[in-house]
DNA sequence: TCAAAAGTGTTTCACTTACACCCATGA
DNA sequence: TCATGGGTGTAAGTGAAACACTTTTGA
């Protein structure tokens, strides 16, 4: 009955709540950037030895909202600059024991994604798509959302999920900007929208469009670069990154 | 450890996990349709005689989404023609003792509706808002969506977000048909939609854009009445009422 | 001075909105 | 015949998409 380091342990054959959430960060390395996304590798017997999505039990004295950053923070240190739930998945068979999981979705701040796990990857990679998992925080390693492994339980569909809510929303919220440091440039807030629908955007409509939204505020400094500089923008914090109705009291 | 009528009563002090579900359903009388929902009355403690969301526990052996219909069934005797997972409520306080509910949402349609619950209310009318339980089925009962009493739980928030997706989803899908008949009139769509978002809606732009929207199949039969016989439409069912994305697979 | 990104202007097109108008029926 | 809802036509308005163009820097 202890916290496991993701959440599906058998124990006996009673009905438990494990919480799990889907992280996505961007990782910017060669051309375009990518989304990638935290695992956790299990270390017991239920897919012993495949990754999964970090998570736990949920604690007797815990919201689900509680449960999720607690356990987000245990297994892999990050705190999300978004977080919602997802899904609850109960399908009788996606465990050997009766589980029931309430999945979050979160975002990462690239600069919070780069210090703790990535970082510590760069002197042990042994595959294409995954890094070495970082020693200090166990078994733990970061992964292309687009070229997962198999993993374990039903976490497979459950990304496949998350991934189509996150495209979904990006195209009618301000969700990215949980993506990026607080101060960027059009581009670069370009480029997220732009890794996660998988298709170019033209920069003059795309600035035209996020500049009458009313949610970028323009700073005084500028990017100095190869070319002409560019304006970098602070988001602005009056603006909910995305309208969660009667829900957003909670929190 | 028994189901109960409705989803939180308490037993032990392990947390437990009950299904829930806000059921739709449109009430025709008087000028414009009203959006009705049944409850059920609480026949003991935590909140015993206030009204509740249907519900029960979850069994182990069932998925979420059977858990959803059975309990439906088995306490309003209602079979919903769209049912989908709406949030899963997990605050410490929001039962004495530790309950997760996982509640979904559901359309009737209003021949659906009509037959089982409100014909038996007739006869003993005593509130305003509401219509005397009907006594084949317990203590169950229609209420007005708009004006509901003071429930149990936190079933008001529930049911407050229920009817914020509701809204929301009918703006982008075609979900307003789960709760009409096969074979309905333009101006029968119209009022579903006007019912629900509050507003009155241009009856010719309103037919074209329904008409363009490729879900609707006309028929040869006409609604004859008071004026000019207005054709009869009935849905297209390859289209789906909601995009779920890779969640449409289950079920 | 040249390449390339930053940023502006303008046209087109699709779709919504508003509203005038005709059609068909029961009373 | 007339009131009323069913159904069609059409012009104005809005915003996205496409793309030509100017600006500003590093090399």
């Amino acid at each position: 009955m202890t916290p496991a380091q993701t959440a599906e342990d058998a124990a006996d054959d009673v009905t438990r709540v494990a919480v799990s959430t889907v992280i996505f960060s961007l990782r910017r390395e060669s051309d375009s950037p990518t989304l990638v996304l935290p695992l956790v590798r299990r270390t017991r017997d239920p897919y012993e030895g495949l990754w999964a999505l970090p998570g736990g039990w949920l604690d007797g004295a815990e919201s689900l909202d509680a449960a999720a950053s607690r356990t987000l923070s245990e297994t892999t240190g990050l705190a999300p600059s978004y977080l919602e739930q997802l899904y609850a998945f109960g399908a009788v068979d996606r465990s050997p024991s009766r589980v029931v999981s309430i999945v979050y979705w979160a975002l990462l701040r690239a600069d919070a994604a780069s210090t703790e796990l990535i970082d510590r990857t760069k002197d042990a990679p042994d595959s294409a798509t995954r890094n070495a998992p970082a020693s200090a925080l166990e078994n733990t390693g970061w992964f292309d959302a687009a070229s997962l492994p198999r993993l374990a339980f039903d976490h497979n569909e459950i990304v496949d999920y998350a991934l189509w809510r996150l495209r979904n929303k990006v195209g009618y919220s301000r969700i990215a900007h949980g993506l990026l440091a607080d101060e960027f440039t059009l581009a670069d807030l370009r480029e997220v929208y732009e890794s996660i629908l998988g298709r170019r955007l033209d920069p003059a409509n795309f600035r035209r469009q996020v500049e009458n939204s009313g949610t970028l505020i323009p700073t005084d400094r500028f990017r100095t670069g190869s070319h002409r500089p560019a304006r970098l923008y602070r988001y602005n914090r009056d603006v909910e990154l995305a309208e969660r109705g009667p829900l957003s009291v909670r929190h």
